[in-house]
DNA sequence: ATAATTGTTGCAGTTTAATGCGGTTTATTA
DNA sequence: TAATAAACCGCATTAAACTGCAACAATTAT
Protein backbone atom coordinates (compact mmCIF):
# COMPACT_ATOMS: atom_id res chain seq x y z
CA UNK A 1 0.00 0.00 0.00
CA UNK A 2 1.23 3.56 -1.12
CA UNK A 3 2.18 5.73 2.14
CA UNK A 4 -0.27 8.24 -0.35
CA UNK A 5 -2.91 5.84 0.26
CA UNK A 6 -2.25 5.14 3.44
CA UNK A 7 -2.58 8.40 4.58
CA UNK A 8 -5.64 8.89 2.82
CA UNK A 9 -7.55 6.69 4.31
CA UNK A 10 -6.58 7.67 7.62
CA UNK A 11 -7.89 11.48 7.12
CA UNK A 12 -11.14 9.41 6.19
CA UNK A 13 -11.00 7.85 9.23
CA UNK A 14 -10.68 10.61 11.27
CA UNK A 15 -13.25 12.76 9.46
CA UNK A 16 -15.58 9.83 9.89
CA UNK A 17 -15.44 8.86 13.52
CA UNK A 18 -14.07 12.01 14.81
CA UNK A 19 -11.75 10.36 16.79
CA UNK A 20 -9.35 7.01 15.82
CA UNK A 21 -6.93 5.24 17.92
CA UNK A 22 -3.51 4.69 16.86
CA UNK A 23 -3.50 1.40 17.88
CA UNK A 24 -6.58 0.33 15.81
CA UNK A 25 -5.14 2.35 12.63
CA UNK A 26 -2.12 0.36 12.95
CA UNK A 27 -4.25 -3.18 13.05
CA UNK A 28 -6.53 -1.63 10.22
CA UNK A 29 -3.56 -0.32 8.15
CA UNK A 30 -1.48 -3.76 8.83
CA UNK A 31 1.82 -1.59 9.57
CA UNK A 32 4.10 -0.81 12.44
CA UNK A 33 2.25 1.93 15.11
CA UNK A 34 5.26 4.43 14.37
CA UNK A 35 4.27 4.49 10.69
CA UNK A 36 1.06 5.37 11.99
CA UNK A 37 2.48 8.14 14.38
CA UNK A 38 4.76 9.18 11.35
CA UNK A 39 1.92 9.91 9.07
CA UNK A 40 -0.52 11.09 11.81
CA UNK A 41 2.26 13.59 12.70
CA UNK A 42 2.97 14.42 8.93
CA UNK A 43 -0.84 15.29 8.46
CA UNK A 44 -0.76 17.38 11.52
CA UNK A 45 1.25 19.38 10.12
CA UNK A 46 -0.40 19.44 6.89
CA UNK A 47 -3.52 20.45 9.56
CA UNK A 48 -5.52 17.64 8.19
CA UNK A 49 -6.21 16.62 11.42
CA UNK A 50 -5.08 16.83 15.34
CA UNK A 51 -2.73 14.54 16.57
CA UNK A 52 -3.20 13.60 20.56
CA UNK A 53 -2.26 11.43 22.62
CA UNK A 54 -3.07 8.09 21.26
CA UNK A 55 -4.38 8.95 18.13
CA UNK A 56 -5.95 11.85 16.15
CA UNK A 57 -9.15 13.85 16.16
CA UNK A 58 -11.42 15.92 12.98
CA UNK A 59 -10.56 19.71 12.96
CA UNK A 60 -14.89 20.43 13.60
CA UNK A 61 -13.68 18.01 17.05
CA UNK A 62 -10.89 19.70 18.31
CA UNK A 63 -11.88 23.18 17.49
CA UNK A 64 -14.08 23.01 20.34
CA UNK A 65 -14.37 26.80 20.86
CA UNK A 66 -13.47 29.91 18.63
CA UNK A 67 -16.73 31.51 18.86
CA UNK A 68 -19.13 29.41 19.86
CA UNK A 69 -22.44 30.58 20.93
CA UNK A 70 -23.98 31.37 24.01
CA UNK A 71 -26.16 28.65 24.75
CA UNK A 72 -25.80 24.53 24.25
CA UNK A 73 -28.17 23.55 21.42
CA UNK A 74 -29.86 26.91 20.96
CA UNK A 75 -31.53 26.53 17.90
CA UNK A 76 -32.89 23.34 19.31
CA UNK A 77 -34.08 24.99 22.16
CA UNK A 78 -35.47 27.73 19.87
CA UNK A 79 -37.22 25.09 17.94
CA UNK A 80 -38.94 23.88 21.07
CA UNK A 81 -39.52 27.15 22.63
CA UNK A 82 -41.59 27.92 19.22
CA UNK A 83 -43.66 25.01 19.50
CA UNK A 84 -43.96 25.60 23.13
CA UNK A 85 -45.83 29.03 22.25
CA UNK A 86 -48.80 27.22 20.48
CA UNK A 87 -50.08 26.56 23.51
CA UNK A 88 -50.62 30.20 24.63
CA UNK A 89 -53.93 31.62 25.05
CA UNK A 90 -54.40 35.23 24.80
CA UNK A 91 -54.93 36.57 29.10
CA UNK A 92 -54.04 33.20 30.22
CA UNK A 93 -51.62 32.71 33.21
CA UNK A 94 -48.53 31.04 32.86
CA UNK A 95 -45.51 29.75 34.76
CA UNK A 96 -42.35 30.03 33.16
CA UNK A 97 -39.91 28.06 35.22
CA UNK A 98 -35.68 28.44 35.04
CA UNK A 99 -33.30 27.28 32.53
CA UNK A 100 -31.70 28.03 29.46
CA UNK A 101 -34.65 26.50 27.06
CA UNK A 102 -37.80 28.30 29.67
CA UNK A 103 -35.57 31.55 28.91
CA UNK A 104 -35.82 31.11 25.14
CA UNK A 105 -39.51 31.09 25.42
CA UNK A 106 -39.66 33.99 27.45
CA UNK A 107 -37.54 35.51 24.77
CA UNK A 108 -39.59 34.43 21.70
CA UNK A 109 -42.66 35.51 23.20
CA UNK A 110 -43.94 38.43 20.88
CA UNK A 111 -44.39 41.68 21.67
CA UNK A 112 -47.96 41.81 21.66
CA UNK A 113 -49.10 38.81 23.43
CA UNK A 114 -51.11 39.63 26.26
CA UNK A 115 -50.28 37.50 29.76
CA UNK A 116 -49.94 37.23 33.02
CA UNK A 117 -46.44 35.51 33.58
CA UNK A 118 -45.31 34.14 36.94
CA UNK A 119 -41.81 32.94 37.10
CA UNK A 120 -38.70 32.35 39.56
CA UNK A 121 -36.04 33.03 37.14
CA UNK A 122 -33.93 35.99 37.07
CA UNK A 123 -32.91 36.13 33.94
CA UNK A 124 -36.66 34.89 33.19
CA UNK A 125 -38.01 37.90 34.64
CA UNK A 126 -35.59 40.15 32.81
CA UNK A 127 -36.57 39.25 29.50
CA UNK A 128 -40.27 39.32 30.55
CA UNK A 129 -39.48 42.92 31.73
CA UNK A 130 -38.68 43.93 28.01
CA UNK A 131 -42.35 42.51 26.77
CA UNK A 132 -44.77 45.63 27.04
CA UNK A 133 -48.01 43.37 27.42
CA UNK A 134 -46.80 40.57 30.21
CA UNK A 135 -47.60 41.48 33.79
CA UNK A 136 -45.13 40.08 35.33
CA UNK A 137 -44.60 38.48 39.20
CA UNK A 138 -41.77 37.36 40.55
CA UNK A 139 -42.01 34.24 43.20
CA UNK A 140 -39.88 35.50 46.09
CA UNK A 141 -37.43 33.39 47.99
CA UNK A 142 -33.70 32.40 48.10
CA UNK A 143 -31.76 32.71 45.17
CA UNK A 144 -29.75 30.29 43.92
CA UNK A 145 -26.70 31.41 42.89
CA UNK A 146 -25.87 28.84 39.95
CA UNK A 147 -29.31 28.56 38.51
CA UNK A 148 -30.44 31.46 39.18
CA UNK A 149 -34.17 31.06 40.43
CA UNK A 150 -36.10 31.25 43.89
CA UNK A 151 -35.62 28.31 46.13
CA UNK A 152 -36.61 27.65 49.46
CA UNK A 153 -39.53 27.65 51.55
CA UNK A 154 -40.61 31.05 51.19
CA UNK A 155 -40.98 30.54 47.19
CA UNK A 156 -42.58 27.06 48.09
CA UNK A 157 -44.98 28.91 50.08
CA UNK A 158 -45.55 31.51 47.90
CA UNK A 159 -46.29 28.78 44.88
CA UNK A 160 -48.67 27.39 46.96
CA UNK A 161 -50.58 30.55 46.68
CA UNK A 162 -51.54 30.55 43.15
CA UNK A 163 -52.83 28.76 40.41
CA UNK A 164 -51.79 29.26 36.95
CA UNK A 165 -53.27 27.64 33.54
CA UNK A 166 -50.13 26.64 32.55
CA UNK A 167 -46.74 26.01 33.80
CA UNK A 168 -43.65 25.79 31.55
CA UNK A 169 -40.77 23.53 32.92
CA UNK A 170 -37.72 21.98 32.23
CA UNK A 171 -35.85 19.58 34.13
CA UNK A 172 -32.29 18.29 34.49
CA UNK A 173 -33.01 14.61 33.25
CA UNK A 174 -36.01 12.66 32.08
CA UNK A 175 -36.82 9.03 31.99
CA UNK A 176 -39.95 7.24 30.89
CA UNK A 177 -39.66 4.67 33.67
CA UNK A 178 -38.20 7.40 36.65
CA UNK A 179 -39.71 10.63 35.73
CA UNK A 180 -38.16 13.60 35.90
CA UNK A 181 -35.33 13.84 38.41
CA UNK A 182 -32.64 16.49 39.63
CA UNK A 183 -29.56 16.37 41.08
CA UNK A 184 -30.42 18.91 43.35
CA UNK A 185 -33.27 18.53 46.05
CA UNK A 186 -34.22 22.15 46.52
CA UNK A 187 -34.64 22.14 42.86
CA UNK A 188 -37.29 18.96 43.42
CA UNK A 189 -38.86 20.83 45.98
CA UNK A 190 -39.06 23.51 44.27
CA UNK A 191 -40.49 22.54 41.00
CA UNK A 192 -43.09 20.45 43.12
CA UNK A 193 -44.17 23.42 43.99
CA UNK A 194 -45.02 24.94 40.82
CA UNK A 195 -46.28 21.68 39.65
CA UNK A 196 -48.88 21.83 42.19
CA UNK A 197 -49.39 25.61 41.60
CA UNK A 198 -50.55 24.65 37.69
CA UNK A 199 -53.88 23.07 36.20
CA UNK A 200 -51.12 21.90 33.50
CA UNK A 201 -47.71 21.26 33.41
CA UNK A 202 -45.54 21.43 30.19
CA UNK A 203 -42.46 19.99 30.08
CA UNK A 204 -39.76 21.86 27.87
CA UNK A 205 -36.53 19.22 27.17
CA UNK A 206 -34.43 19.00 24.40
CA UNK A 207 -34.27 14.78 23.09
CA UNK A 208 -30.47 14.22 24.68
CA UNK A 209 -32.17 14.37 28.13
CA UNK A 210 -34.59 11.64 26.96
CA UNK A 211 -33.30 8.22 28.54
CA UNK A 212 -31.33 10.12 31.78
CA UNK A 213 -31.55 10.00 34.85
CA UNK A 214 -30.51 11.00 38.52
CA UNK A 215 -31.17 10.82 42.51
CA UNK A 216 -33.71 13.06 43.11
CA UNK A 217 -37.20 12.73 41.79
CA UNK A 218 -39.30 15.71 40.85
CA UNK A 219 -42.66 13.73 39.60
CA UNK A 220 -43.65 11.05 37.31
CA UNK A 221 -44.23 11.65 34.21
CA UNK A 222 -48.23 11.02 34.27
CA UNK A 223 -48.17 14.58 35.98
CA UNK A 224 -46.90 16.01 32.73
CA UNK A 225 -49.28 16.87 30.28
CA UNK A 226 -47.37 18.25 27.41
CA UNK A 227 -43.98 17.20 26.40
CA UNK A 228 -42.02 19.50 24.04
CA UNK A 229 -38.66 18.59 21.98
CA UNK A 230 -36.74 19.46 19.02
CA UNK A 231 -38.33 16.26 18.04
CA UNK A 232 -41.44 15.20 14.86
CA UNK A 233 -43.95 13.86 16.79
CA UNK A 234 -43.36 10.90 14.85
CA UNK A 235 -39.82 10.05 15.93
CA UNK A 236 -39.57 6.76 17.53
CA UNK A 237 -37.77 8.42 20.61
CA UNK A 238 -41.35 9.18 21.59
CA UNK A 239 -42.93 6.38 21.26
CA UNK A 240 -42.66 5.00 24.92
CA UNK A 241 -43.80 8.55 26.16
CA UNK A 242 -47.07 8.75 24.24
CA UNK A 243 -47.81 5.40 25.44
CA UNK A 244 -48.08 7.50 29.05
CA UNK A 245 -51.17 9.12 27.27
CA UNK A 246 -48.40 12.75 27.27
CA UNK A 247 -49.49 14.75 24.42
CA UNK A 248 -46.40 15.27 22.18
CA UNK A 249 -45.78 18.61 20.32
CA UNK B 1 -10.60 6.51 25.34
CA UNK B 2 -9.02 9.61 24.17
CA UNK B 3 -8.51 12.54 26.72
CA UNK B 4 -9.59 14.77 24.22
CA UNK B 5 -12.95 12.48 23.71
CA UNK B 6 -13.69 12.18 27.51
CA UNK B 7 -13.11 16.18 27.81
CA UNK B 8 -15.83 16.25 24.87
CA UNK B 9 -18.13 14.20 26.84
CA UNK B 10 -17.92 16.24 29.74
CA UNK B 11 -18.53 19.32 28.42
CA UNK B 12 -21.77 18.13 26.48
CA UNK B 13 -22.35 16.41 29.92
CA UNK B 14 -22.61 19.73 31.40
CA UNK B 15 -23.85 21.81 28.99
CA UNK B 16 -26.83 19.47 28.94
CA UNK B 17 -27.05 19.52 32.42
CA UNK B 18 -26.22 22.59 33.64
CA UNK B 19 -24.24 21.45 36.58
CA UNK B 20 -22.85 17.95 37.08
CA UNK B 21 -20.84 16.15 40.01
CA UNK B 22 -17.09 15.02 39.29
CA UNK B 23 -18.12 11.71 40.71
CA UNK B 24 -21.54 11.28 38.59
CA UNK B 25 -18.54 12.14 35.75
CA UNK B 26 -15.93 9.53 36.71
CA UNK B 27 -18.19 6.47 36.75
CA UNK B 28 -20.25 7.29 33.80
CA UNK B 29 -16.61 7.72 31.60
CA UNK B 30 -15.11 5.10 33.91
CA UNK B 31 -11.99 6.64 35.44
CA UNK B 32 -10.93 7.81 38.45
CA UNK B 33 -12.03 11.31 40.19
CA UNK B 34 -8.41 12.29 39.79
CA UNK B 35 -9.00 12.20 35.62
CA UNK B 36 -11.95 13.76 35.80
CA UNK B 37 -10.53 16.63 37.85
CA UNK B 38 -7.64 17.55 35.92
CA UNK B 39 -10.02 17.34 32.83
CA UNK B 40 -11.82 19.85 34.53
CA UNK B 41 -9.70 21.85 35.65
CA UNK B 42 -8.25 22.41 32.16
CA UNK B 43 -11.54 22.65 30.47
CA UNK B 44 -12.46 25.30 33.17
CA UNK B 45 -9.43 27.09 32.08
CA UNK B 46 -10.16 26.52 28.35
CA UNK B 47 -13.08 28.63 29.71
CA UNK B 48 -15.17 26.13 28.05
CA UNK B 49 -17.16 25.48 31.77
CA UNK B 50 -16.90 26.64 35.55
CA UNK B 51 -15.55 24.43 37.63
CA UNK B 52 -17.16 24.90 41.24
CA UNK B 53 -16.30 22.37 43.93
CA UNK B 54 -17.73 19.21 43.91
CA UNK B 55 -18.29 19.53 40.01
CA UNK B 56 -18.71 22.51 37.15
CA UNK B 57 -21.74 24.06 35.85
CA UNK B 58 -21.67 25.83 32.34
CA UNK B 59 -20.85 28.66 31.43
CA UNK B 60 -24.43 30.12 30.35
CA UNK B 61 -25.36 28.86 34.23
CA UNK B 62 -22.60 30.79 35.83
CA UNK B 63 -21.79 33.37 33.87
CA UNK B 64 -24.18 36.59 35.13
CA UNK B 65 -23.32 39.02 33.07
CA UNK B 66 -22.42 42.71 35.22
CA UNK B 67 -23.49 44.89 32.12
CA UNK B 68 -22.37 48.31 32.77
CA UNK B 69 -24.41 50.39 31.70
CA UNK B 70 -23.77 53.94 31.98
CA UNK B 71 -25.11 55.05 34.90
CA UNK B 72 -25.89 59.27 35.37
CA UNK B 73 -23.23 60.42 37.85
CA UNK B 74 -21.68 57.16 38.40
CA UNK B 75 -18.36 58.44 40.30
CA UNK B 76 -21.08 60.34 42.71
CA UNK B 77 -23.19 56.98 43.44
CA UNK B 78 -19.78 55.12 43.96
CA UNK B 79 -18.67 57.70 46.07
CA UNK B 80 -21.58 57.20 47.98
CA UNK B 81 -21.64 53.28 47.99
CA UNK B 82 -17.64 53.08 49.46
CA UNK B 83 -19.23 55.56 52.02
CA UNK B 84 -22.12 53.26 52.98
CA UNK B 85 -20.06 50.28 52.49
CA UNK B 86 -18.50 51.54 56.01
CA UNK B 87 -21.67 50.74 57.54
CA UNK B 88 -22.03 47.21 57.30
CA UNK B 89 -21.10 44.42 59.75
CA UNK B 90 -20.00 40.92 59.19
CA UNK B 91 -22.92 38.75 59.15
CA UNK B 92 -25.81 40.74 59.31
CA UNK B 93 -28.85 40.99 57.42
CA UNK B 94 -29.41 44.00 55.01
CA UNK B 95 -32.08 45.01 52.45
CA UNK B 96 -30.90 46.49 49.65
CA UNK B 97 -33.36 48.91 47.74
CA UNK B 98 -33.59 49.39 43.94
CA UNK B 99 -32.46 52.09 41.90
CA UNK B 100 -28.57 53.06 40.22
CA UNK B 101 -27.23 54.37 43.54
CA UNK B 102 -28.26 51.04 45.28
CA UNK B 103 -27.46 48.81 42.54
CA UNK B 104 -23.52 50.71 42.81
CA UNK B 105 -23.31 49.68 46.19
CA UNK B 106 -24.20 45.94 45.51
CA UNK B 107 -21.80 46.48 42.74
CA UNK B 108 -19.09 47.44 45.14
CA UNK B 109 -19.49 45.01 47.92
CA UNK B 110 -16.59 43.07 48.56
CA UNK B 111 -16.01 39.14 47.21
CA UNK B 112 -15.53 38.10 50.86
CA UNK B 113 -17.88 39.66 52.88
CA UNK B 114 -20.61 37.53 54.29
CA UNK B 115 -23.89 39.13 54.91
CA UNK B 116 -27.84 38.04 53.97
CA UNK B 117 -29.16 40.64 51.99
CA UNK B 118 -32.96 40.91 50.67
CA UNK B 119 -33.71 42.85 47.43
CA UNK B 120 -37.03 43.91 45.60
CA UNK B 121 -34.25 44.58 42.67
CA UNK B 122 -33.83 42.42 39.66
CA UNK B 123 -30.30 43.85 38.70
CA UNK B 124 -29.70 44.38 42.27
CA UNK B 125 -29.99 40.22 42.49
CA UNK B 126 -28.48 39.64 39.34
CA UNK B 127 -25.43 41.73 40.82
CA UNK B 128 -25.45 39.63 44.50
CA UNK B 129 -25.48 36.65 43.02
CA UNK B 130 -21.93 37.41 41.62
CA UNK B 131 -20.51 38.08 45.28
CA UNK B 132 -20.09 33.86 46.79
CA UNK B 133 -20.44 34.85 50.70
CA UNK B 134 -23.69 36.67 50.54
CA UNK B 135 -26.92 35.03 50.65
CA UNK B 136 -29.64 36.58 48.80
CA UNK B 137 -32.75 36.44 49.17
CA UNK B 138 -35.63 38.44 46.67
CA UNK B 139 -38.73 39.79 47.60
CA UNK B 140 -41.43 38.74 45.14
CA UNK B 141 -43.95 40.72 43.41
CA UNK B 142 -45.72 42.19 40.46
CA UNK B 143 -42.57 43.40 38.83
CA UNK B 144 -42.15 47.11 37.62
CA UNK B 145 -41.52 47.24 34.31
CA UNK B 146 -39.12 50.50 34.72
CA UNK B 147 -37.78 50.54 37.84
CA UNK B 148 -37.12 46.62 37.82
CA UNK B 149 -38.40 45.76 41.50
CA UNK B 150 -40.83 43.99 42.90
CA UNK B 151 -44.10 46.38 43.79
CA UNK B 152 -48.05 45.49 45.07
CA UNK B 153 -49.74 43.90 47.66
CA UNK B 154 -47.64 40.52 47.91
CA UNK B 155 -44.40 42.52 48.22
CA UNK B 156 -45.35 44.40 50.60
CA UNK B 157 -46.82 41.34 52.57
CA UNK B 158 -43.39 39.90 52.25
CA UNK B 159 -41.63 42.68 53.17
CA UNK B 160 -44.15 42.82 56.61
CA UNK B 161 -43.03 39.08 57.13
CA UNK B 162 -39.09 40.12 57.54
CA UNK B 163 -36.90 42.75 59.94
CA UNK B 164 -33.40 43.35 58.83
CA UNK B 165 -30.54 45.35 60.48
CA UNK B 166 -29.60 47.57 57.67
CA UNK B 167 -31.73 48.92 54.40
CA UNK B 168 -30.07 50.94 52.21
CA UNK B 169 -32.74 52.98 50.10
CA UNK B 170 -32.75 55.49 47.78
CA UNK B 171 -35.49 57.85 47.21
CA UNK B 172 -37.17 60.15 43.84
CA UNK B 173 -36.70 63.48 45.73
CA UNK B 174 -35.76 64.25 49.41
CA UNK B 175 -36.54 67.57 50.97
CA UNK B 176 -35.52 68.50 54.63
CA UNK B 177 -39.38 70.02 54.80
CA UNK B 178 -41.23 67.55 53.04
CA UNK B 179 -39.23 64.41 53.09
CA UNK B 180 -38.89 61.71 51.01
CA UNK B 181 -41.07 61.93 47.96
CA UNK B 182 -42.13 59.61 45.08
CA UNK B 183 -44.10 60.10 42.12
CA UNK B 184 -45.37 57.00 42.23
CA UNK B 185 -47.94 55.86 44.34
CA UNK B 186 -47.16 52.11 44.54
CA UNK B 187 -43.45 53.31 44.81
CA UNK B 188 -43.80 54.87 48.18
CA UNK B 189 -46.16 51.92 49.28
CA UNK B 190 -43.23 49.33 48.89
CA UNK B 191 -40.37 51.90 50.09
CA UNK B 192 -42.57 52.73 53.37
CA UNK B 193 -43.10 48.56 53.60
CA UNK B 194 -39.64 48.54 53.45
CA UNK B 195 -38.63 51.28 55.66
CA UNK B 196 -41.33 49.23 58.25
CA UNK B 197 -38.78 45.65 57.79
CA UNK B 198 -35.59 47.87 59.02
CA UNK B 199 -34.49 48.34 62.65
CA UNK B 200 -32.63 51.08 60.59
CA UNK B 201 -32.97 52.89 57.51
CA UNK B 202 -30.12 54.20 55.62
CA UNK B 203 -30.89 56.76 52.87
CA UNK B 204 -28.02 57.06 49.91
CA UNK B 205 -28.83 60.28 47.83
CA UNK B 206 -26.61 62.36 45.75
CA UNK B 207 -27.00 65.90 46.98
CA UNK B 208 -28.43 67.03 43.35
CA UNK B 209 -31.56 65.58 45.01
CA UNK B 210 -31.50 67.23 48.12
CA UNK B 211 -34.32 70.10 48.26
CA UNK B 212 -36.63 68.94 45.53
CA UNK B 213 -39.83 67.22 46.17
CA UNK B 214 -42.79 65.43 44.10
CA UNK B 215 -46.40 64.63 45.45
CA UNK B 216 -46.43 61.44 47.17
CA UNK B 217 -44.66 60.98 50.52
CA UNK B 218 -43.09 58.03 51.67
CA UNK B 219 -42.02 59.06 54.73
CA UNK B 220 -40.49 62.33 56.90
CA UNK B 221 -36.59 62.45 57.21
CA UNK B 222 -36.96 61.48 61.08
CA UNK B 223 -37.16 57.95 59.87
CA UNK B 224 -34.21 58.10 58.35
CA UNK B 225 -31.17 56.75 60.70
CA UNK B 226 -28.05 57.67 58.53
CA UNK B 227 -28.17 59.25 55.40
CA UNK B 228 -25.43 59.03 52.71
CA UNK B 229 -24.60 61.62 50.22
CA UNK B 230 -21.39 62.37 48.17
CA UNK B 231 -20.42 65.15 49.56
CA UNK B 232 -18.08 65.88 52.75
CA UNK B 233 -20.01 65.78 56.30
CA UNK B 234 -19.38 69.02 56.84
CA UNK B 235 -20.71 70.75 53.54
CA UNK B 236 -23.13 73.36 54.29
CA UNK B 237 -25.78 72.18 52.46
CA UNK B 238 -26.28 69.11 55.39
CA UNK B 239 -26.69 71.46 57.57
CA UNK B 240 -30.27 71.21 58.10
CA UNK B 241 -29.90 67.19 57.56
CA UNK B 242 -27.85 67.21 61.00
CA UNK B 243 -30.58 69.49 62.98
CA UNK B 244 -32.98 66.31 62.37
CA UNK B 245 -30.39 64.11 63.95
CA UNK B 246 -29.49 62.12 60.88
CA UNK B 247 -26.36 60.45 61.33
CA UNK B 248 -24.43 62.08 57.92
CA UNK B 249 -21.78 59.97 56.58
C1' DA C 1 23.42 -3.68 -15.41
C1' DT C 2 24.99 -2.12 -11.22
C1' DA C 3 26.26 0.92 -7.73
C1' DA C 4 24.87 4.92 -5.31
C1' DT C 5 21.31 7.57 -3.44
C1' DT C 6 17.13 8.42 -1.37
C1' DG C 7 12.98 7.32 1.02
C1' DT C 8 10.27 4.24 3.79
C1' DT C 9 9.63 1.04 7.36
C1' DG C 10 10.23 -1.58 11.67
C1' DC C 11 12.72 -2.24 15.90
C1' DA C 12 15.13 -1.25 20.37
C1' DG C 13 15.99 1.99 23.85
C1' DT C 14 14.88 6.23 25.96
C1' DT C 15 11.82 10.05 27.10
C1' DT C 16 7.53 11.97 28.04
C1' DA C 17 2.52 12.06 28.99
C1' DA C 18 -1.48 10.21 31.31
C1' DT C 19 -3.50 8.05 34.99
C1' DG C 20 -4.50 6.18 39.55
C1' DC C 21 -3.36 5.86 44.40
C1' DG C 22 -2.13 7.28 49.14
C1' DG C 23 -1.48 10.97 52.19
C1' DT C 24 -2.18 15.82 53.32
C1' DT C 25 -4.47 20.20 53.08
C1' DT C 26 -8.42 22.84 52.34
C1' DA C 27 -13.36 23.71 52.02
C1' DT C 28 -18.06 22.75 53.39
C1' DT C 29 -21.69 21.41 56.38
C1' DA C 30 -24.04 20.17 60.64
C1' DT D 1 -16.02 23.68 66.07
C1' DA D 2 -15.85 18.88 64.70
C1' DA D 3 -16.91 15.77 61.01
C1' DT D 4 -16.94 15.02 56.31
C1' DA D 5 -16.01 15.58 51.56
C1' DA D 6 -13.36 17.51 48.11
C1' DA D 7 -9.07 19.36 46.35
C1' DC D 8 -4.32 19.05 46.06
C1' DC D 9 0.39 17.04 45.92
C1' DG D 10 3.86 13.74 44.95
C1' DC D 11 4.92 9.30 43.41
C1' DA D 12 4.66 4.93 40.84
C1' DT D 13 2.97 2.63 36.88
C1' DT D 14 1.85 2.21 32.40
C1' DA D 15 1.20 3.43 27.67
C1' DA D 16 2.47 6.31 24.12
C1' DA D 17 5.93 9.30 21.76
C1' DC D 18 10.35 10.12 20.22
C1' DT D 19 15.15 8.98 18.55
C1' DG D 20 18.61 6.64 16.15
C1' DC D 21 19.65 2.92 13.45
C1' DA D 22 19.53 -0.86 10.33
C1' DA D 23 17.03 -3.21 6.63
C1' DC D 24 15.02 -2.91 2.48
C1' DA D 25 12.75 -0.98 -1.65
C1' DA D 26 12.58 2.40 -5.24
C1' DT D 27 14.91 5.60 -8.02
C1' DT D 28 18.72 7.58 -10.31
C1' DA D 29 23.41 7.97 -12.14
C1' DT D 30 27.24 5.91 -14.13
Amino acid sequence: MLKEERQHAIVNEVELHNRVLLTDLAEKLDVSIDTVRRDVKELDAENLLVKVHGGAVSLGFANHSPQRSNVYAQDKKMVIAKKAMTLLKMNSVILIDGGTTCLELARLLPQNIKLTCFTLSLPVAMELLGKPNIETIFIGGTLSRDSQISMGSSAIHALSQIKVDYSFIGTGYVDVEFGLTEFDWDIVQTKKAVINASKKTVLLSISEKLGSQHRFKTCDLNVINTMVTELEPWDEKLDAFKKLNIHIL
